[in-house]
DNA sequence: CGTTTAATTGAAAGCAGTCAAACTATGTGG
DNA sequence: CCACATAGTTTGACTGCTTTCAATTAAACG
């Protein structure tokens, strides 16, 4: 596995989607100290009200950010993937704001904050890269706001599923033509502002309109273009140039 | 108006929330090249798809940004007030996935992006302040996000209410318990994912209730508290230190 | 295997949406 | 100054998407 050779070498995957990095540069990153951690589903990374002292990397697995309100609903906000720097917005502000929760068993690199913000400000190359990486970021969340203000529950659903394929394929993670999403109905629900009943009904409701087929928490597409269209989904927003995606099929 | 003398005073208030700047900082701010202009309500600052080549600061004046689904629904995705830089989006991507438009008449001005970029990357201080003012943009987008996909049509209206106060008064903006809501109810159904039948309908049950009182589109706080018990109000996710703030009403 | 967690299904209820019309405020031009 | 136009607000009746509640089935796990 390279990633265990290179545990960051998803990071600069990342990092080099939105800018060439000089050879310099792209091995400082590889470089970066870190201290490897093997954690369980559940764990947390961060917790809202915390002050992180690492900026920690997603080097396998995957994670959600997530705020609880005061009645006790989880809003699930942004996926984490493996290459994922989970808190850049730690490295800035002192107090986390929101959560960030492993959904599956995962490897993770914790790099000292201050030697990323030392990297941040004094490598413009690598700076720029997290700073678009951050507004990359908040693009997702904006398309979030969109697709849970102004669509309904199929779409949702449809749209969701999309984005987790187009993201995962931008980082060679995607098998052809299909994934293992590694949520419960429950926290797709959580993430589309739905109830796990609805989200049951409106998967079937997928498969037997012949979008998608599923085997347990495996999504295959069958019909990648209408699961485009029921989520009105074009992936302009997640800012991946034709280049970066692998294959053309997304 | 110091607004008038100081065009971007309010920027560099706002900068100054996440990091005291040096003296020359500061007047580096001030100083900023600028172009000013004076645009009717309605105006574009920024279309989904353009490649800004300035980045525009709100002098005065209300903006939002939104995008529009393919079936034609729109989102507001946040609310721009006096002092905010609208597209530090754009000046590290290169096309902008949502649009701004303006609320009311603003005068806004332009700073030329390369400018801005190079401030950025060249002036820690201010580098780290824009940084920090980006990622609480991100904050108020995941509240967003957690306010349309896990509260009810009352409280979600009562915590946008709760937030623009509260980002007013830390700009100095807001009147003494209440303020001039500069938008539609259809904007603000628009804004929270609901119908403007329904903000109509929820805006009077918090006024019979005793929450606030409305003339025209002023809204007045009868009862603060309660108001931000309705919607699930607290301001930590704002990263306003109490200092900040002028009053302590909020 | 028994236990636990997740997925599935059905029936009933409710919050918010849709449709349509009336009302208010503001502004315009004759 | 008034008739008319426009934009936004308000109200009522009805509909429907999604939730809630509850029970069953299936899968995962020691």
């Amino acid at each position: 596995m390279s990633s265990q050779e290179q545990p960051l070498s998803l990071l600069l995957r990342q990092l080099e989607i939105y800018a060439r990095l000089p050879e310099e540069d792209r091995q400082l990153v590889l470089d970066l100290p870190h201290r490897l951690r093997r954690l369980d589903a559940g764990s947390y990374l961060v917790r809202e009200g915390d002050c992180p002292t690492h900026c920690t990397v997603l080097v396998s697995g995957f994670a959600f950010r997530q705020k609880v309100t005061g009645h006790g609903a989880r809003q699930i906000l942004a996926l984490c993937i493996p290459g994922d720097a989970v808190d850049l917005q730690n490295m800035f502000l002192d107090v986390s704001d929101h959560s960030v929760q492993l959904l599956t068993q995962c490897t993770v690199a914790d790099v000292p904050r201050d030697v990323m913000q030392d990297v941040v400000l004094k490598r413009p190359a690598i700076g720029t890269a997290i700073i678009e990486l951050t507004l990359v970021d908040s693009s997702i969340l904006r398309e979030w706001v969109v697709n849970i203000g102004r669509r309904d529950a199929r779409a949702r659903i449809a749209h969701i599923l999309c984005e987790f394929a187009v993201r995962l394929e931008s980082r060679g993670l995607a098998d052809d033509k299909g994934f293992e999403l590694p949520m419960t109905q429950e926290q797709l629900a959580d993430a589309t502002g739905l109830t796990s009943v609805h989200v049951n009904r409106v998967l079937k409701s997928l498969e037997a309109d012949g979008l998608i087929s599923r085997k347990r928490r495996n999504i295959h597409y069958d019909d990648w273009r209408a699961l485009q269209d029921a989520g009105d989904f074009s992936r302009r927003y997640l800012h991946i140039s034709d280049q970066d995606m692998i294959r053309q099929t997304y």
